[in-house]
DNA sequence: ACACCACGGTTCAAATTTGAACCGCTGTGA
DNA sequence: TCACAGCGGTTCAAATTTGAACCGTGGTGT
């Protein structure tokens, strides 16, 4: 029960402090770091729309608007996927790495300042495992389901 | 690392499904309920604006905007604070405390289920134990300066 | 009593999120 | 080859969130 309320909270706070500082530091929203950085660790800095919401954790719709934003702010671009017609590419462009540059040290500064340091090895240790197990549960049980 | 690609995924997921949960079941948000929560535990059953937001991690308007749409709801009253003319209150309703109950047994069990369940009690102290203090080195360090 | 600044809440417009409806493809079976 | 169900994405309106500006109070110092 301790655990529960500690949990969430500390989600919304770390989740709120790093928005905050990438947003002053580089006009990012976390969001849009989030999918700077999966394109980036992708082959051709490209990835499929749905594939990509599935990973950050996020409606198809919201990616949609986002992908939106940054193609208008140059970070990414949308480009038809070649063996299907229906399927659509996001894919970083040079600005996007530049950006991501530019905004990745900052970033993971803070994450170490306000979370990795704060907690001993084996606090991360437990966390690794049972988020992880908690997180893998939940997207496993909605698999059959109808998504977002 | 392996811990905070464990702990946003993680977060994020079990709000999402708790909010499906109490949606589906009682119509109310995960956002609702926890002011409910608060209040009902609150003396009297009523609580300053500013306290309740901070308590719930939530920015002050968010709050006006929630408690005026449980207001019409008729889940909660304003009602001025005894000493002081600015300052209000918001108030549980009888509506509200039979909401609660009738929401409380379903969510609980949810946590329990996705959460609670599946770490182990030693993974369980280490969360409340090192997240705690995640959350309250925020807490801590935004409090001198100015709020959301 | 007066000037002022900080606090508690609300308001407002803009940005984002949500969920359902929709539209053009895909591929599967008759 | 012809439905037709289902996928991949987008669109749209409605709900929510955000952050800054604002308004009346409270307390402080003079």
């Amino acid at each position: 029960m301790r655990a529960w309320l500690a949990f969430m909270p500390a989600a919304t706070l770390v989740g709120r402090e790093l928005d905050r500082q990438l947003k002053e530091d580089t006009g990012l929203s976390h969001l849009q770091y989030e999918i700077l950085i999966h394109l980036d660790e992708a082959r051709q800095g490209a990835m499929r729309m749905t594939e990509l919401a599935e990973r950050l954790v996020n409606s198809k719709s919201g990616l949609t608007y986002q992908i939106g934003q940054m193609e208008k702010a140059g970070l990414v671009t949308r480009r038809q996927c070649e063996w299907s017609k229906s399927g659509v590419l996001a894919e970083i462009t040079p600005e996007g790495r530049a950006m991501l540059e530019r905004a990745a040290p900052g970033h993971v500064d803070k994450v170490r300042e306000i979370l990795i340091d704060v907690l001993t090895p084996e606090e991360r240790r437990a966390i690794a495992e049972g988020l992880g197990r908690v997180r893998d549960r939940i997207i496993e049980r909605n698999d059959g389901e109808a998504c977002w």
